[in-house]
DNA sequence: GTCTATATAGAGATAGAC
DNA sequence: GTCTATCTCTATATAGAC
């Protein structure tokens, strides 16, 4: 595969990943992604045969992406509480493509479990990244294995509901008072040993 | 209109709740439910003339299912507290449901929201009949506007994000971990005072 | 590697007989 | 009020020229 090849197979994934989030996997038609990509229908199955092909290969690269995610916070800090923040606050980061779109995590594992596809169990090994990576921050700030993982779960759970209201109702001011009441719980977390 | 086309029309509107609930709005296609409903296609379009006026209709039925439920928790206890703990504990009692497909009032309004369709705002009204009734207990727990209306939403969050983890990763015991965090969340919100 | 043309299936929606 | 037949559009997917 040449390296124009290459690029455009990454821009289509790309493209894809963008109005997977904003429209929804189903909703969004090849037309619709060779539209914006600039190619004809035609030359798109040259890249990707099957749609849940693209799919698949966007969730990857959801994957490569929060992975750097993850890694640009464990590089910024080394207080693990401080990295376990950055997550909190992705909330914030977000707050105008959340408002519009929801969280791209939680509403792609939805949408695909309802369509009872393949590729729904996927797409929860970024959600399983996540728990993970929170785990290995809260046991290495102290917390036995079931605790990290309770709290992990906690704030996992918080951070999707905060983005499914804050969808649906587009309140800044719940918000914000959401995303500090879990910085106060997750400080209460370590006061309280 | 006869007694049997109102039959028939509520039958349709009931079906259509539940696969609305369990495929989606989009993946349900008329032939679809025709097929559970037991009518041919063309008999359909003599009770809806279109897929958004289905769907108007379930969310009307669902607020209607909705109300019940509400009045069915206050003439069931006249303690607020205990009627507020009905609303956490609807994650139990639907567990297998939300293990399966989620919360039916979140994952309507995000599907809704990513086809920026035009039922998407009456389906939020579902989420604000839970708030101003959750608002309407706390205050007549004696809790002020604002805090009223902080905690329910933080009720509603809470719940929401539940739900959307728990249909991903299907943990029960995470499941029993958040519903009891809640309730006794709930009793320190009148301790305090 | 890109295109046009086309196959096939299913969607939402309509017309009109009974 | 229910049916069959049909229209139109768009979807995924394929074939084959350049």
């Amino acid at each position: 595969m040449s390296i124009q090849g290459a690029e455009t197979q990454k821009k289509i994934v790309e493209i894809s990943d963008d109005l997977f989030y904003r429209q929804g996997y189903e909703h969004t038609s090849f037309s619709n992604i060779a539209e914006v990509v600039g190619i004809s229908r035609g030359n798109f199955y040259h890249h990707f045969k099957t749609k849940t092909q693209i799919l698949d290969a966007v969730i990857e690269f959801r994957k490569e992406k929060t992975q750097r995610m993850l890694d640009d916070w464990e590089s910024s800090f080394t207080d693990e509480i401080q990295r376990v923040k950055c997550f909190i606050n992705i909330l914030i980061k977000n707050k105008s493509k959340i408002k519009h779109y929801g969280c791209p995590v939680g509403t792609l594992t939805t949408e695909l479990q309802k369509l009872d596809h393949s590729a729904h169990e996927h797409a929860v090994e970024i959600f399983v990244m996540f728990k993970n990576w929170l785990v290995a921050q809260l046991k290495s700030a102290g917390k036995k294995g079931n605790e990290a993982e309770q709290i992990s779960l906690h704030l996992l759970a918080r951070s999707q509901g905060v983005a499914t209201v804050f969808n649906a109702i587009k309140n800044e001011r719940f918000l914000r008072a959401e995303v500090d009441s879990l910085e106060t719980w997750l400080d209460e977390q370590f006061e309280r040993v």
